[in-house]
DNA sequence: ATGATGACTTGGTTCGAAAGCC
DNA sequence: GGCTTTCGAACCAAGTCATCAT
């Protein structure tokens, strides 16, 4: 097919592509938001540099949403988890946990008040570009400055835009997002039209592109502000005030630069008022070279120019572009020289997948066979057969008492394995693939502009993965629309194709209402059915679930191949609904060892490869076709090769605690650095420590916006000196991980504060907080400090030592089973909040919380009543005889049960509030050190399985062997 | 030296099964 | 026994980081 003609159409029926399914999810009508989208279209021209940083639907509603957080959102992660004492009375305990849980409540908030507030998007884009211009500045000098940037750069961008315009037609189609916006409570990340987000992108880069320009006016206006100091620094480069400039700028002789200067500072009049700092500026004075603290703004800032002046220092994107420009002076357009990193990026990264296209289709391949080293010596184990008892003292246990003989392998007893070598012997069955195609029965019809249309196998099949998410939130959004109708297309024959040129004039219904009813014949299956089904399936598990490991069986994760189906990316993924190719046997690499029976492919196929390779752990490994990644399969976290690897992260990770202090000082020193960098690595670092953020890699345009701590940009950040009487407040709120939002107000030394102002000093919001800054330069330098250490040691660290601490604090040795396991989930809480990890709210939170807050009631009337008969009782015990003194100390024992009831009940409630944001298991599978708790548990005489289910049992099995009740996180056993 | 890639970990959602409840 | 709720496993996307290739 011509792709062409499909992008052509994706452009006018996909603009749309909310209402593309005949009304089937109700959708506006297409003239309105046809309308709204060619608004939006004018509008970003006129407030493009402004939009750019407004891709988030949500945040019209953020200032709102602080105003009302503000009480709420506390500090409670501030408190200093440096310092080892935590003190609190139970009562502040109870406030700070319920500070935390509000913290964690702006989620539903603000899903609640975006849904609210849907509609109306031009109101909202007024919000937004309103409360852009508050947030962006601290003060309203800033604000002015802010505009007469923008100003200024928009006439360029206008002219600029005008010329691009007519080749990015084509690329760029309408923006507007469902017009009715279906927002629901689960959905957490902003909803955000992606087609403008990808917009906002290329924005941010041409930005970045034209930043260049900026900085020359800022640059020059900042010579008018402070002729004096900037004298001597004429001659040198000023790396820190403009961050992308190349030699062009430094080149400019004074003169040059001072005539500019008049004219450009009018036009923009920047006011740069650095002075108010000095004016509150309470002097530290530790008598450092530069303390910056002591200087003004400004005083400082040249002081770090002049200092920073090597080419080290030098913001990293402008590193490799000023290179590149040596004898490309021409600069300006868009000549190959002048992408952004990023853009450039993309382009390489494409003709490599060209090529590895090519080399796929050569069948052969000439991948170099690493070395192996292949002993197939067994390795003596201590073997022991050991009793799994799944009796469990729980409710749920009691019914099921299977005793199961089961091989453990004490792994953690041998000797390790020489460096890289993950086995010596491997064998398996290879992978599972997912079922063939059936298709559909003939009476299930998919009609194309009313008519019924009988589709191709392949394209039937395709648009069945569609049909099925009909009720999904993802077939409103117009980029899942686009990228499926794109790929279906690829999928339909010649007459297919020429017909079904609409989405919107597809109608899936029949086809959705066919999946949801063998859906639900499916949950009504027979109990026979349903057996045979699970024998079925226990066989194929006992056959493919497990390979055979250096003399021992062990438990594959994922024996199955990913069946096709359309890619389900999260938060604003601009690949989201491209069709994910099914897997067949010649996509996949097969790893085993060299004298073990190879699995054999599907009659009829062939594998793509086998390969031994023992310096690597996966089985089977394939590339998957919509991101181009190596997917693997691999073994169970009980396995011994998971196993190994995580005891020797929370090794690392106690290493770490024990370094810690010393980096930490370290680090403080750095924040007054005389290189740029330096200093930035050093904040850095500091947020990595202190809220436990992820490394934060950079990523590629065809990903979801997201960002980490070295990836932070400017509109990230908000800086406020004061608020809610605390100094010094970072507020972070940026989209991490899983496009999960990360909102967190911070006091912070003032010291990082001021290092934060100089860094967003003359930047746009869509700028690199750190720019000079990368995880590969900032885990060079960790690695430095302590081997093995990395960004992301941090966060198990402070995860782990955040519970150990915990516990210690909220355990009471007297407290019930109940009370104990409490403390312990809000130990684990305190990780999970730290570690920012969320959770939509459940479905029938409301009403399951309902239930058991009558349920408490009814307990409490029984107590009373209790209460009653026992004093009754009483009385009559008096001076009765011994039949009522009995009768006496049964009602006292009832009464106690009754008591002991509510108080669990009481326990459950809190438990289950507090919880209701927040997902434990994330931290408790990946972050705590078992050892911790297992040594908890011991201690305190809670049964293991309190804490751990059965897989995770499996999973800590050598952290359950290994650790005493005296296990300690923070001491390492000298032996 | 740097970007690309492979390997492996982390992370939330979904769905089915088990437990609880009436 | 049937319905509801809860829980765990499976799933697979999205990170991190070291190593490889250029």
């Amino acid at each position: 097919m011509d792709g062409d003609n499909s992008a052509g159409e994706g452009d006018s029926s996909l603009a749309n592509g909310s209402s593309a399914v005949n009304g089937l999810n109700g959708y506006s009508d297409n003239s309105k938001s046809d309308h709204k989208s060619s608004h939006r279209d004018k509008d970003r021209d006129k407030h493009r540099d402004k939009d750019k940083h407004k891709s988030k639907d949500h945040k019209s509603s953020r200032d709102k949403d602080r105003e009302r957080e503000k009480d709420k959102h506390s500090s409670s992660k501030d408190k200093d988890r440096h310092s080892s004492s935590h003190k609190s009375s139970s009562k502040d305990k109870d406030k700070e946990r319920e500070k935390d849980k509000d913290r964690h409540r702006h989620r539903d908030d603000k899903d609640k008040k975006s849904s609210s507030s849907s509609s109306s998007k031009d109101k909202d884009k007024e919000h937004r570009s309103s409360k852009e211009h508050k947030s962006s500045s601290s003060s309203s000098k800033d604000k002015e400055r802010e505009k007469d940037k923008e100003r200024e750069k928009e006439k360029r961008d206008k002219e600029r835009r005008d010329k691009e315009k007519s080749k990015d037609k084509d690329k760029k189609h309408s923006s507007s997002s469902s017009s009715k916006d279906k927002h629901r409570d689960k959905d957490r990340h902003h909803s955000s039209s992606s087609s403008s987000k990808d917009k906002d992108r290329k924005d941010r880069d041409k930005d970045r592109k034209e930043k260049k320009d900026d900085e020359v006016v800022k640059h020059k206006v900042e010579e008018e502000i402070k002729p004096l100091e900037m004298k001597q620094e004429d001659t040198q480069r000023d790396h820190s005030s403009s961050d992308d400039d190349d030699d062009k700028l430094v080149i400019k002789d004074e003169s040059q630069d001072e005539a500019e200067t008049n004219n450009m500072s009018q036009a923009s009049s920047c006011d740069y008022n650095y002075s108010h700092f000095d004016k509150n500026e309470t002097n530290f004075s530790e008598g450092e070279d530069v303390d910056m603290e002591n200087t003004s703004q400004d005083n400082f800032k040249e002081e770090v120019k002049e200092e920073v002046d090597s080419d080290e220092d030098v913001p990293l994107s402008s590193r490799v572009s000023s290179k590149r420009k040596i004898d490309d002076d021409d600069d300006e357009d868009d000549d190959d020289e002048d992408v952004p990193l990023n853009a450039r990026k993309k382009v390489k990264k494409e003709k490599k997948k060209k090529r590895r296209e090519e080399e796929d289709d050569e069948e052969e391949d000439f991948k170099p066979k690493k070395k192996k080293v292949k002993k197939e010596k067994k390795d003596k184990k201590p073997l022991q057969q050991v009793k799994k008892e799944e009796a469990s003292p729980t409710k749920r246990g009691k019914k099921k008492k299977v005793e199961e003989e089961v091989e453990v392998w004490k792994w953690w007893e041998e000797e390790k394995k020489e460096d890289g070598v993950k086995w010596n012997f491997l064998e398996h069955k290879g992978p599972v693939f997912a079922p063939a195609y059936e298709p559909l029965p003939s009476h299930v019809k998919f009609y194309y502009d009313g008519k019924e249309v009988k589709l191709s196998e392949e394209a039937e099949e395709v648009a069945g993965f569609y049909a099925k998410m009909l009720d999904h939130d993802y077939t409103t959004k117009d980029a899942f629309n686009k990228n499926f109708f794109h790929d279906w297309r690829e999928c339909m024959n010649k007459e297919e194709k020429k017909l079904i040129t609409d989405l919107k004039k597809c109608n899936f219904k029949k086809m959705h209402a066919y999946f949801m009813e063998l859906a639900e014949k499916n949950r009504n299956k027979t109990k026979e059915e349903k057996v045979a089904l699970k024998e079925k399936n226990e066989a194929l598990v006992k056959e493919y679930g497990t390979c055979v490991i250096d003399g021992h069986k062990e438990k594959i994760g994922n024996f199955r191949i990913e069946p096709p189906g359309l890619f389900r990316g999260r938060g604003e993924h601009p690949k989201m609904g491209k069709l994910k190719r099914r897997v067949e046997a010649e996509d996949i690499i097969i790893n085993c060892a060299k004298g073990s029976k190879i699995p054999e492919a599907p009659e009829g196929h062939r594998w793509k490869e086998v390969r031994h390779d023992n310096k690597v752990t996966w089985l089977a490994s394939w590339t998957e076709n919509v991101q181009n990644q190596v997917k693997y399969i691999m073994l169970n976290p009980s396995s011994k090769l998971k196993g190994e690897k995580d005891w020797q992260k929370y090794e690392t990770a106690r290493k770490l605690h024990q370094k810690v202090d010393k980096i930490r000082e370290n680090y403080q020193a750095d924040w007054k650095s005389k290189e740029m960098k330096i200093r930035q690595r050093a904040v850095a670092l500091y947020f990595i420590d202190k809220l436990a953020l992820r490394a934060g890699n950079e990523k590629d345009e065809d990903q979801a916006d997201t960002v980490g701590c070295c990836s932070l940009r400017v509109e990230h950040i908000e800086l406020q000196e004061e608020k809610d009487g605390k100094d010094y407040v970072v507020i972070f709120d940026f989209l991490g991980k899983d496009s999960i939002r990360y909102y967190n107000e911070v006091p912070v030394e003032k010291r990082v504060f001021k290092n934060l102002q100089l860094f967003m000093d003359n930047k746009k919001k869509g700028d690199d907080l750190f720019d000079r800054l990368n995880t590969q330069i900032m885990n060079k330098h960790l690695n430095d400090l302590m081997e093995g250490l990395t960004a992301k040691v941090f966060r198990t660290y402070n995860a782990s030592w955040t519970l150990q601490q915990q516990l210690d604090e909220l355990t009471n040795e007297d407290d019930s089973l109940a009370e104990k396991i409490l403390s312990y989930n809000r130990a684990n809480r305190a990780v999970a909040i730290l570690c920012n990890h969320q959770r939509a709210v459940p479905k029938g939170h409301e009403k399951s919380m309902e239930k058991l807050k009558e349920k408490i009631d009814a307990k409490r009337d029984q107590v009373k009543d209790g209460e009653r008969q026992v004093k009754d009782a009483q009385k009559e015990a008096k001076h009765g005889s011994v039949k009522e003194k009995v009768n006496y100390d049964k009602k006292k024992k009832m009464l106690e049960r009754l008591r002991d009831q509510l108080a669990r009940l009481e326990i459950q409630v809190t438990d289950r509030d507090e919880n209701k944001t927040i997902a434990l298991g994330t931290s408790k599978l990946n972050y705590l050190d078992p050892r911790i708790s297992v040594a908890w548990c011991k201690k305190y005489d809670v049964p293991i399985e309190k804490v751990y289910n059965k897989t995770q049992r499996d999973k800590f099995r050598w952290a359950i062997d290994m650790a005493g009740p005296d296990y300690r996180f923070d001491l390492i056993k000298k032996k």
